[in-house]
Parts: C-alpha cells; structure tokens; sequence
DNA sequence: GAAATCATTTGCCATTTGGCAAAAAGTAAC
DNA sequence: GTTACTTTTTGCCAAATGGCAAATGATTTC
C-alpha cells in the first residue's frame, strides 16, 4: 500500500481523506507465474499496480511469432489504455514473467475516483504521460542497434530483469531469435 | 486557423469564446526545409501545429550516426515534451523536412490558456496521450521486421510521405542503411 | 533419482544486411 | 548547357543474423 501512495504522490499531491478513499477502492491480487492480466480480444476492466514481481505485454505478430513489447517491474501502474479508456477488444497480453502481487482498481471504482478526487485526473495523467514517454524512449532506439548493442541496452534499461526473464521472450523483446540471443550472451561473457 | 480547431475539437468541446480566445494567442509561423523548429541542447518554448509540410524528430546516437526517430504530419501537435514541460535542454532537433507552415504557440501563453480555459488541460491530455500512444505503436513493431517489412509498414503507416522524404531519413528511421534501402526499395518494384 | 519436459546452447549453412567506393541519376547555380 | 553538388543506385565482399535440428543443461513430476 505505501509503495502504491509513495508512487503515486511523486506525480502530485493528495490529502489524507483523499488517500483513504482511493485506498478504501483497492483490491489486492496475486497473480502466478503465466498467467493473464489481460487478454487481447477481451476489454480491459482494471488498472493495476505491481508491488512483486514482473509483467509483460506481448502479442502475436502477422507471422504467428509471439512478441514482447515491453517488461513492466514492480512499482509501476499496468493498465491496457486503449481498451480500457474505449472499451473495446484489447489486441495484446499482459502476462505475469513471475508471481505478482498487485494492487488493482476495478474500472467503475477508477472512473469514480476520477470524478470525485479533484487533481486526481492531472496526477494520472502524468502517470500515464511518463510511462507512454518511457516506452519510446526505450523502444524506439532498439531500431537502429544490431543485436549486441540492443541487449547491452536492455541490461541498463532493466538491470534487474535480466536473470529473471526468459531468453526467450528477451530475444522476442529485442527482435532477434533465440539462437542470436544466446551468441550474443556468449560473446558478450 | 480552421484545420487547427477541426484538430483540437475531437478531442473536447470548446463554446466560441474559448475558441477565440485561444485563437487570439496564435502565431502563424512558417520555416524553411531543413531548418530546426527546436533544437538538442535548447529548451523547448513552443508548442507547433503543422498546417503544411513534414517535420521529423531526430538525434544522434552514440555513433554519430543521425538517426530519425519519427516523423510529424500536416495537421498535429510539435512539442517536444520532455523539455517543455520541466524546462530542460532536449536531446533532440525537430527539423522541417519540407517547407512548413505552423501555428505556435509561446510557452507563457500556453500555460495562460492552460489556467484560464476549463476543461483544455483535459483535450491537452487527451492529445498527448494518443500521440504518444501512436509513436508507441508505428515504432515498436519495427523492432521485429526485417528490412522490407518495416518498409512496407512505413509506407502503410506514412502513405503520403514516402514521395517527399529523402531515402537517408526513412533508412534512419527503419534502421537500415541507404544501400540496404535503396535494395530494398529495388527488390519491391 | 529416473523419466519427462522445457529452456538454452551449438553446429551448419543460407540469407540478409553492412561497409565502402564508384557509378549513375537528379538538382541547382551560373 | 555545362559545371558543381547532392542523392540514389550498384558492385563487391565481409559480417551479422536467421532457420533448422541436435545436443546439452535445467527443472519438474512421479
């Protein structure tokens, strides 16, 4: 619970009464290992928070290859914004990497929230505004990089991730196959 | 003036007098091709919308190579966020790949009409969001394409721009060479 | 702890892409 | 129209990556 208010009052200032009431709307969830958030063709209904553990989102490109957008680590606000701000059919997975522990606001107690807490639409969006940003800053380089240099990346991007993770869905991440990825570790070694 | 209000009004609703009054803090702008709407090392004081013409965002990564991170169309927002909002030198330029004609906006009139008009910090937003969300979703896939894939998808994706845009800036922006480029753009015909 | 299952590494070779330089095509200036 | 300049194309070869399958290593299940 701390995690979640110290996170979320970095972006802005909230009062007590204000925190009780967005506290008194929280569930806490546990998720296992590969199991969904959030499934593409589902709308998405919820806003999560990850106290434990790692998430990813990935979907299924035109050749049937899974691909992983991005990791998402403890302490960071997962929710799939275009389905869950349109309601329509999300075209992605949100997947647990591992166990997660997470905080989660059903949809009509969110948008509840946002009616009622004054502020508290400006302090979700800079949440979301930064979290957008973060995505295109890291992804977007990866582009111009051959292999080594994009995992090199991906280990200060997310340092902590990297004995955690996959090989599998970091190669996915990073656009290269399996096989490459793990030439690529043994050169680096 | 018009095409900025179409732009603005899908986002939200706004009666006559904001209009006007938005409208009053307008500049018309007009930049030459290749020169710089912002630059590295400067601190973003506009916020642009192209009438006419092509920008692109582009940096130099740790190579020296320039690499462009995306390109802007006529009709859409320019900021260059990051150093707008908190004030800081940008790591990036924002230059006119076509003669341009902009309507800006000046930082102090921007956060003027952000205090004043009820209901505009939300269309910001709402804006912002998507932008960045449509960045998120034009660059990601790239990163798992080969070559003349991310070339078709660039076309898909910019229709209108593959005519008016050097090869150099749409190698950079796919992450291939001129050469590998220009091959492929041989091997599609 | 043996068998089954899943993840990672490796070998082999084909394909793609890069690097570099020269040629060709296209533009602009006089 | 000739010259100078820029952009794009091409050739040649090297390096990086992919595809596939087998081998190895790690983990789970009974």
């Amino acid at each position: 619970m701390k995690q979640l208010f110290d996170f979320i009052l970095r972006f802005g200032n909230l009062n007590q009464q204000q925190i009780d009431f967005i506290a008194s709307k929280l569930l806490v969830v546990e998720i296992k290992k590969d199991d969904y958030f959030s499934e593409a063709g589902k709308i998405s209904r919820q806003v999560g928070f990850i106290t434990e553990g790692i998430l990813r989102v990935c979907y299924y490109n035109n050749k049937g290859e899974e691909v992983t957008k991005y990791f998402i680590e403890e302490n960071n606000l997962v929710v799939d914004l275009e389905s869950f701000d349109n309601q329509i059919c999300s075209s992605a997975y949100v997947q647990a990497v591992t166990d997660c522990k997470m905080m989660v606001f059903e949809r009509k107690d969110w948008l509840e929230l946002l009616q009622t807490i004054v502020g508290w639409d400006t302090i979700v969006h800079k949440i979301i505004a930064r979290a957008l940003m973060l995505k295109v800053e890291r992804r977007s380089p990866l582009v111009s990089e051959d292999g080594t240099t994009r995992y090199l990346k991906f280990m200060e991007i997310y340092p902590t991730l990297v004995n955690r993770v996959p090989l599998s869905y970091i190669a996915s991440y990073l656009g290269v196959t399996q096989s490459s990825l793990s030439r690529i570790r043994k050169n680096i070694r």
